[in-house]
RNA sequence: GGCCGUGUACCCAAGUGGUCUAAGGGGACGGAUUGCAAAUCCGUUAUUCGUCGGUUCGAAUCCGACCGCGGCCUCCA
């Protein structure tokens, strides 16, 4: 059963054809960086890790290529080379649309009140660092987008995604916004000069939606529906400089604004942009939202992708712009042939709100004790269509899950008996899988595998470690994560009290043996008794 | 208000017309093991799928209404 997935666009399900032969570009729509990443963040970037890492499996079988002979058919051969790229966005955008007339705070100004209170209460760690390599200037939005970057991949290599360790090796994998103006603005001189976008009476220029009949495709959405449907959050102002209520903002000038561009300087080398610009002046200010991920995609995919990724809430209006700018200005019958959403997450059944004392970044909970492997898994276990529970119980579930696979690895690595492939269950994994992205089956596949072969062999270790190139949950992770257990008791403390409880269990001195185990507990330490001695580990709570 | 999605046991979560008296994991309970525990192993744990009605020989699965929850409706993954 070859790969079926739910495209957004189209609202069904389709089987997967890539473009090209045993190749697949992948977009995916990454973080603003003023701010640390939270869950609901990653569990969407996971999609997308789950996604690309299930067609590399040796387990995804690839199809035959668009415009081929076999096209859409299998061709026994297995694991699509991927190219993903996820953008970080460090251009500070504004934290609500009023800000076209200038009232609205800019989320970078937001974060450096935070980062300077952080500064303050001592929460931010020491020797922190901004864009220059020297100390961390919260004042300075290059450095703010800086240090949550970095904030990012360490977190995002933590929970394992492929694409944050590619970019260690080839950072064009993960492209930043604001080394990326130019492509930007030659997008947007493009527009221009095509007449899909103009520039209005206030100077900024905007996409032209009636210029381009297929806009509101993606989203189900219509120019007419979306003017019905806006309330007062659409502002008269931001309103009355456009020729339509859905034309959207590619370039603001903006003088005053904390990161500014001016178009001239940034295409002087470019014969062509100069020329437009000299018909429509593009003074100095900042792009639009959805330009970004269009210049990013094509600089570095080309105008023609396979995958397109991002959460539920891209869905209208940034991904339904970003399609019409860039099919617009490249002049393709389409940006991406599969547009991937994820739902998005709830915690404790509830939506995540910092209100509501339920808002987790991925470093909180690391910090709480939770490993990063347990997260991933917490937030990868359920179909990305599903509006996820993210639970503290979930977390423990997923922690002696994990446990339990790495036991049954090791054991197998451990047997001497070579054994036979179970072909059997690596095809209802990979069916599984190939339904959409069925993870919760596949896990249950797993599972019952796991739990009815008592006999491990070198077959079955191969065949788990074919399951974890997707699921990245079996290599040992390096723990603690941190040294934060701050106000518990440290590890020689710790190690001081089961030794004595060892001692105390040597000379059958049970009520001590059982005090101490008592007091470890109080700790929030477990203990085990194993054949080789007893082990320890912090319980993690939320 | 408009559009879209969703509701399965104590918890998480598959299943979208018959093989479902509903997978898998956790928890709980019983047993083996243990100084007692933990870990491990064995067993038990939904005649029922938000509510009410309809279609059908047959519905968790299709249709309708209602209730609950979530997303979007100009920059929140």
């Amino acid at each position: 059963m070859p790969l079926v997935l739910h495209n957004t666009l189209g609202g069904s399900l389709m089987p997967f054809i890539p473009l090209h032969d045993r190749k697949v570009t992948f977009y995916t729509c990454g973080p603003t960086v003023y701010d640390y990443a939270h869950i609901g963040n990653f569990r969407s970037f996971l999609v997308a890790d789950l996604l690309r890492r299930w067609l590399e499996s040796p387990l995804c079988e690839c199809v035959g290529p668009r415009d081929s002979a076999n096209q859409g058919t299998p061709t026994g051969v297995f694991g699509y080379h991927v190219t993903h790229v996820m953008n970080i966005t460090d251009v500070g955008h504004m934290t609500d649309d009023a800000s076209a007339d200038g009232a609205g705070l800019d989320k970078m100004e937001e974060a450096t009140k935070r980062l300077l209170e952080d500064k303050k209460s001592g929460r931010l760690p020491e020797g922190a660092t901004g864009a220059t390599g020297k100390p961390l200037d919260p004042t300075d939005p290059y450095d703010i987008a800086a240090y949550y970057t970095r904030a990012f991949i360490d977190d995002a290599k933590r929970l394992r995604l492929k694409v944050a360790l590619d970019a260690e090796h080839d950072p064009t994998c993960m492209p930043h916004a604001t080394q990326s103006i130019k492509g930007m603005l030659q997008l947007i001189l493009q527009l221009l000069n095509q007449n899909h976008a103009y520039l209005a009476e206030d100077g900024a220029c905007y996409f032209d939606t009636q210029s381009f009949p297929d806009y509101g495709a993606l989203s189900g959405n219509t120019v007419e529906a979306l003017r019905a449907g806006a309330g007062e959050r659409v502002s008269d102002f931001n309103q009355r400089a456009k020729r339509s209520p859905a034309d959207f903002l590619l370039w603001k000038p903006d003088r005053t604004h904390l990161m500014r561009w001016d178009p001239r300087r940034v295409c002087a080398d470019d014969q062509k942009a100069v020329a437009i610009l000299d018909r429509f002046p593009l003074h100095e200010g900042y792009p639009g939202w959805h330009i970004e991920c269009s210049a990013m995609a094509l600089a570095r995919l080309g105008p023609r992708i396979d995958l397109h990724s991002g959460g539920e809430d891209n869905i209208f209006p940034h991904h339904e712009c970003e399609l019409a700018q860039s099919r617009c200005a490249n002049h393709t019958d389409q940006l991406a042939s599969f547009w991937i959403h994820g739902r998005f997450l709830r915690v404790e059944g509830q939506k995540m709100s910092k209100s509501k004392g339920n808002f987790f970044t991925a470093r909180q909970l690391f910090a709480k004790g939770f490993s990063p492997t347990t997260v991933r898994l917490e937030l990868i276990k359920t179909h990305y269509r599903s509006n996820s529970n993210f639970t503290e119980q979930g977390l423990i579930d997923a922690s002696k899950q994990i446990d339990r696979w790495r036991t049954f690895l090791q054991s197998a690595e451990q047997s001497p008996t070579p054994g036979v492939r179970n072909d059997s269950v690596a095809t209802k994994f990979a069916d599984a899988m190939n339904n959409d992205l069925n993870i919760a089956e596949a896990l249950g596949v797993l599972n019952s595998w796991t739990r009815d072969t008592t006999a491990p062999t070198q077959a079955d270790a191969q065949l788990i470690r074919d399951f974890d190139t997707v699921l990245a949950l079996l290599e040992p992770e390096d723990l603690p994560t941190d040294t934060s257990h701050a106000g518990g008791p440290d590890d020689a403390y710790i190690d001081d009290l089961v030794r004595r409880r060892t001692t105390a269990r040597a000379e059958k001195n049970w009520p001590e043996a059982d005090r101490l185990r008592d007091e470890l507990a109080a700790l929030e330490v477990e203990v085990t008794d194993t054949p080789t001695g007893p082990t320890w580990r912090r319980r993690a709570t939320l």
